[in-house]
DNA sequence: ACGCATTTTGTAAGCGCTTTCAATAAAAGT
DNA sequence: ACTTTTATTGAAAGCGCTTACAAAATGCGT
């Protein structure tokens, strides 16, 4: 008479002549029932054309078998590789993800986080080391294993899977120092409430006050090609003797934005302007000249990060935070300032 | 007692000397509640740290507030800024975007959405209208409301909210045929099981033979930089008199790296050869030449789809397939072929 | 003040599954 | 052959919430 409805497990189980109890092991430890049984039970899922219910098994085994990703933005290229390693980490794992977005915005990620929990989610990802303390007081209020990514500091007060982005700026920085320069400017995300933008904007600060030099000048900047753009252009029209012979970009996305704009300004890069970038997007080593940046393991983050909640989720608490390298890959569009 | 336990409903009754019922009103349907009971319960609500369960509240209500949505990669960008919109929307409507990919890949399509359903989702997003017969038919056994996106058929067989794919392509088609140019080869992206591909790339050849001609050359390539550099090399290392004046590549990733390609090769773009994309991704305005390509209304697609699984899913049924425009954005990519 | 319609609340029955515990069957000792 | 272990199964109690339905409270017209 419920023919028409979706099958439950109670269905599976008269079919089949056994408990309802013989058919939830056969479908999660099968090797603890009888062959000839599991077989009977597995010939009647299939006839039936059964499907687990994920929430009453969620709220039976209060486990959801999902782990939440709550990023910044899916607009640029920045964070997909990343996400889309997790996703097929978490895949492979038997975990479902489900992604969120913040705008930037940390309101917006306790929102976010809230939600995730209240869909049960086993463990949660997150980006950076900045949050709200009622986002972290609620994860732990409700133990849920969580680890934050795209960062990493040495006495870190949350678990993280990530880089040291000051030192990877630092590098770049010292990079263009060591080409010869002198005046150089950089080109920063927003860096209101975001650190991997200040941590990246201190190494830069922190490579050049080490060489005693100064920023020569500062722009904090959407992460977009637009602004980027924008922001070149202000730059390169300093006079001359002030203008920077050098860019840090706080990521691709702006220095491909710096080296069009450079260009479109009739400037050659890099002689006349040196410009390196943050991430090593696909773009970066097909663009002519080539991009100057520090390459960010995404991949091997994403996969690392949910691999450690899922750890976490599986009651290994106490794991130490992950520190991945970066490396800086110079290509064409760093060179000594003109006249070195 | 259970104090460190996470507050239940039965908790919040409890405390606010209420009914569970009258708790799951004040939640669910405030209105229904007298303002001093209401007020009491939100108290006890914000007191306690109530966070509903949300397996709970999708097994005894039968929603799960969760649209699935299920693409092909998250790798490039050309999804991201449609899913971005999708999730956006989405949230604003109360519901959660879970995510999966499918690496292009039908069979593992039908396993994502088996999982979604095993998570019960209320609806579903694919790409496509090429799908797997097991797929649609879950889909329609489960009673799962879906919509198709990223392409549109005049008579679907599956309800979407996309653009025409060919027609697109034929339009750009004819925009180098009007150019003067004669031998137009293409770089398509693989066709196998992905009907957008195989839209873009009939739209040119009938574009062509609508004028009489014949496609001069075809390379079907993966969806990256490389692969359309490659591609690019290989066109146009053609003798001269039978190399293609055109190339209409798949996607803007793929016209990127023919861009580059060219370029790199010491061939001037567009006067030696012009190069069509499809997408217009963010960077194509601002390369150099600018990309001429189709622009997609991805960002107004996604919240369109997002509107339309969520029609369904309140009961709305019967809804008409949605044909967004695409139009060809002419920039500098493109120009009579040499002598012309 | 009274009866009726209407609005608010509470009672309690599930939603579909997992899992404890006890019961039974099979295997292993002696 | 007879106990003791060990491997399989089933009965049934929830998991935390929603939602008929019934009951109680309120408002209204007269």
């Amino acid at each position: 008479m419920r023919a028409t409805q979706t099958p439950t497990i109670d269905d599976i189980a008269k079919a089949a002549g056994v408990s309802t109890a013989t058919v939830s092991r056969v479908l999660n430890t099968p090797d603890v029932v009888r062959p000839v049984l599991r077989k009977r039970v597995e010939d009647h899922v299939r006839a039936l054309g059964y499907v687990r219910h994920g929430a009453a098994r969620a709220l039976a085994s209060a486990q959801s078998h999902t782990v939440g990703v709550v990023i910044p933005t899916l607009e640029s290229a920045i964070f997909s590789s990343g996400v889309n390693a997790m996703e097929s980490r978490l895949r492979e794992e038997g975990y479902t993800m489900v992604l969120s977005v913040t705008n930037y915005d940390h309101a917006q990620e306790f929102i976010q986080v809230r939600r995730l929990i209240e869909r049960g989610v086993d463990g949660m990802i997150l980006v950076g080391r900045d949050h709200d303390d009622d986002t972290i007081r609620l994860l732990a209020n409700r133990r849920c294993p969580y680890v934050t990514t795209w960062a990493f500091a040495e006495k870190p007060e949350v678990p993280c899977v990530g880089f040291n982005n000051e030192k990877a700026a630092h590098d770049a920085t010292q990079h263009l120092i060591d080409l010869g320069h002198r005046r150089i400017a950089a080109i920063s995300g927003i860096t209101t409430g975001n650190d991997r933008a200040r941590d990246r904007l201190a190494g830069v600060i922190s490579a050049l006050t080490q060489a005693g030099l100064a920023l020569n000048d500062l722009i904090e900047s959407q992460y977009d090609l637009g602004a980027g753009r924008d922001a070149m252009k202000q730059l390169m029209s300093a006079p001359a003797e002030r203008r920077p012979t050098a860019v840090f970009c706080g990521n691709d996305v702006l220095a491909f934005g710096a080296v069009l704009e450079a260009q479109s300004m009739g400037l050659d890069v890099p002689s006349d302007v040196s410009i390196v970038g943050f991430d090593n997007l696909p773009l970066a080593e097909h663009l002519r000249p080539g991009l100057t940046t520090v390459h960010v393991p995404s991949r091997r983050m994403g996969h690392a990060a949910a691999d450690f909640v899922l750890n976490a989720v599986k009651g290994q608490h106490e794991q130490q935070s992950i520190a991945l390298p970066t490396n800086l890959i110079v290509r064409g569009t760093t060179a000594p300032p003109m006249g070195f």
